[in-house]
DNA sequence: CAACCCACCTGACTGC
DNA sequence: TGCAGTCAGGTGGGTT
């Protein structure tokens, strides 16, 4: 469900509500997610903290907590397919456990939740001096919408690679947070199939490939995010996305193409579907 | 190391 | 109405 607009936008709407705020209690209903959540040292380390901030790398979240002269901890949060992080006002009188509901961090008179179906998700916690070498983060490449991203990077970063286009972006080694949603759209405004071995890509080909995937991040950040039709991603107010609305070729198979009107295709590798114009794309 | 395949899990949807 | 099959936004581990 949730790449880097939907992770960002996720970030945002709990930065507003929970900022500053101190955590008084946890409770983890289960840990076997996609890897053991710590619950112990959860437990031991951050109560009492304080969220002094909310980061995003890719697609994970990093909440940074600060305890007195503690060494600042990060709790690392991944949404994995179905997660979702929801903040609810107590006051509200809104204090049941939701269906698949794994943590909660109570904090002054907000509850964070955690809530993930297919328990792909991951929480997870660090010291804030080894964050950079976390196993979910050591590997990431450059962010995206960063000035570290632009075609050279891509083109120097694809000699000589097999793989196609759309599974070298997804593998997020050299730039981080593009799934399977917004590979495809930045092929598609790019001109280029997603199943070309990246290679083969041109050095302008790579130019803009580079500025069109931080084009449609951008926009997709704007739109709130893509909500697909079975509702599973919204923010941490519970609101939906729109950028679905946006989409030219993701889940348009046997559409029309918004620009030549030709049959957007989908090709399937390694269980996952790429969408292109046959038109548009060579 | 690179390329490939697969498992991990639940729920929604399709077709019989 | 039910039931089997298919598919889904991610990703790391094992095997060639």
């Amino acid at each position: 469900m949730p790449e880097l607009p939907e992770v960002e936008t996720v970030r945002r709407s709990l930065e507003i509500v929970a900022l500053g705020r101190k955590v008084r209690e946890i409770v983890i209903k289960r840990t076997d997610l996609r890897y053991p959540i710590p619950a112990e040292r959860i437990q031991t380390d951050l109560p009492g903290a304080t969220l002094m901030g909310l980061e995003r790398r890719g697609k994970v979240l990093v909440f940074r907590f600060k305890r007195g002269r503690s060494a600042e901890r990060c709790l690392l949060g991944h949404l994995g397919m179905s997660g979702r992080f929801l903040a609810t006002e107590r006051a509200a009188g809104n204090t049941a456990w939701l269906k698949h509901e794994h943590v909660r961090l109570t904090m002054d008179t907000w509850d964070l939740r955690f809530i993930d179906p297919r328990r792909f998700g991951s929480i997870e916690l660090c010291l804030s001096s080894s964050l950079t070498s976390h196993p979910r983060v050591k590997n990431l490449g450059v962010e995206p919408l960063s000035n570290e991203f632009d075609g050279d990077l891509l083109f120097q970063g694809t000699r000589r690679k097999q793989v196609r286009i759309r599974d070298f972006l997804l593998t997020g080694n050299l730039v981080a947070g593009v799934g399977n949603i917004y590979a495809n759209e930045a092929c598609f405004h790019s001109g280029v199939r997603p199943q070309r071995p990246v290679s083969r890509l041109s050095r302008p080909e790579c130019q803009r490939l580079s500025m069109e995937i931080k084009k449609v991040l951008e926009s997709a950040i704007d739109a709130g995010g893509s909500t697909l039709s079975d509702g599973g991603y919204v923010d941490g107010s519970g609101n939906s996305g729109w950028f679905q609305f946006s989409h030219w070729v993701y889940n348009r198979a046997g559409e029309a193409c918004k620009r030549c009107d030709s049959t957007v295709k989908k090709v399937k590798d390694l269980k996952r579907s790429a969408f292109y114009c046959p038109k548009c794309q060579k």
